[in-house]
DNA sequence: TTGAAAGTTGCATGTTTTGGAAACTTTTAC
DNA sequence: GTAAAAGTTTCCAAAACATGCAACTTTCAA
């Protein structure tokens, strides 16, 4: 007996819908936001290793406990407020650029 | 009878804590937020009236209603995702830009 | 001045993040 | 190969966010 195989792309068309609908980009967005938050918790710990700390003493710096600091890493989605925060205890700058409109520091 | 007055750095040593203290280094983290958030909405406001949207036209893209926009525009603490969302609708480049590590593309 | 368009706000609710504790795992130095 | 240090994960409660909806306010053109 023949069986249908489908490619990824046309599973993601059925069962989240077509490119440009609110729900694909939704979904779209999401997938995109995990690599991001990869991202950020690799930038995360390179910053860190580059200051010589281990998650416990930036932990210490910014009043939470090494557990958080190893999730910031891992990078579950990671929000601006913790990203400020980590950053502004290292002392290393950061900000947002936003294309043709400019940037906006984030401490 | 005669009345003490005190500056406002006297009242913030002594109701959040002496500057250096994880408690006042999280106070003022959390007011520098929000002025960020601030900038940050005025960011998205200007990006949206540069592609000549209205917040309705924007909502509309990103799937959500025009109150949504309002709210990220007047900035209370806006999420990574949602600055992401927003200006990738618009098709505007937003990355972070951390010093000496480099930059993280956010869509 | 008035009606429509654009923007803002209160309320209710579901979801996401945050954070501490403590157990568990991996890495590192002897 | 062992013990200590560093990092990760689970459990769970509290705080922060996101959103729709509907009412309300502001802006603006005719």
């Amino acid at each position: 007996m023949a069986m249908k195989f489908y490619t990824l792309e046309e599973m993601e068309d059925r069962h989240i819908g077509k490119v440009g609908t609110p729900e694909r980009d939704r979904y779209e967005q999401e997938l995109s936001d995990e690599l991001h938050a990869y991202h950020l918790g690799e930038a995360i710990k390179e910053a860190r290793l580059s200051k010589n700390m281990t998650q416990e003493q930036l932990g210490e710096k910014i009043g939470v406990q090494k557990s958080q600091i190893s999730r910031l890493e891992k990078g579950r989605s990671v929000s601006l407020s913790s990203m400020a925060r980590v950053f502004r205890a290292m002392n290393i700058p950061l900000s947002l650029e936003i294309g043709g409109i400019g940037k906006v520091a984030l401490w």
